[in-house]
DNA sequence: CCGGGAATTAGACAAAGTCCAATCTTTACC
DNA sequence: GGTAAAGATTGGACTTTGTCTAATTCCCGG
């Protein structure tokens, strides 16, 4: 859950990444809490100490570690992009007053009947968004 | 399939939607195809023949619609809103690459062990989402 | 300790969408 | 049909999220 320094160097590392100062604050935020951030907050939360951090940047190693697979996006809000530090195969509960975004285990949820593929099709993933709000 | 001008004004009139001009060309549009379509699409479908509606009366009339249950929003691409005439519960294919969307009938996509929701809240609804790409 | 490639940055830019106050339509009523 | 109030439309300013660029700074192998 909460990694030290060296651990996340070495993480960055073993996915290619060179660890910079900046990255490895942004992926401190983004594994030491589990959670599903967008790029304001994250941004927020690299700077809480020191403002050391750009919005390019963030932007920047957000794209990174998401092409590298160390995190994945989740789209259910059309006015900003979730950050996923979970990149096994999982689903999302949605509260849509609240904005809170919380996860669904992969076995807890089954899905059967999906669609035969177009030849040389893939797919990529299946998100299942659960939407929920208050009565 | 194709509405007349007629069966147009009567569906807006059965949500209680008083029937403009422009609200009857992008019902046209939403109605008479029946695709997936982006806001910036539609402005330019609903003025193809005269330019007679503006921007924001696009995103006034869909907001409308989608509030009234004309409409559903379907939230794949964080860079744009798809607006689908289909309301009936069903599910999509995302081809990433194309950015086409299409349906899968509800009943051809089976999804059991849904997680028991916090008390007082209810589901607004469930959107499978199938990524597909070439290989 | 250098030097060059990689990373960071401020701020300009782009695109999607919202907001506003002025103007124009629709509609209910006579 | 004529009228007026309520409702709808509009151009353009504005906001937000994200990208791009060229200048600067950092990092690391030799
Ligand atoms: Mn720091
Ligand atoms: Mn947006
Ligand atoms: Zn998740
Ligand atoms: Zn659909």
């Amino acid at each position: 859950m909460s990694y030290t320094r060296e651990e996340l160097v070495e993480l960055l590392r073993k996915h290619g990444i060179a660890p910079t100062h900046q990255r490895l604050e942004i992926a401190h935020v983004l594994f030491s809490r589990c959670e599903h951030l967008a790029a304001d907050q994250i941004l927020a939360l690299a700077n809480e100490r020191f403002a050391e951090t750009s919005k390019a940047t963030v932007y920047n190693t957000l794209n990174l570690f998401r092409d590298r697979g160390l995190i994945r996006e989740v789209i259910v809000d059309p006015k900003r992009v979730f950050y996923d530090p979970n990149t096994e195969p999982h689903h999302h509960l949605y509260n849509v007053d609240s904005g809170e975004l919380t996860d669904i285990a992969a076995e807890d949820l089954q899905i059967s009947g999906m669609p035969v593929l177009p030849p040389g099709m893939v797919t990529e993933g299946v998100d299942v968004i659960v939407r929920i709000r208050a009565l």
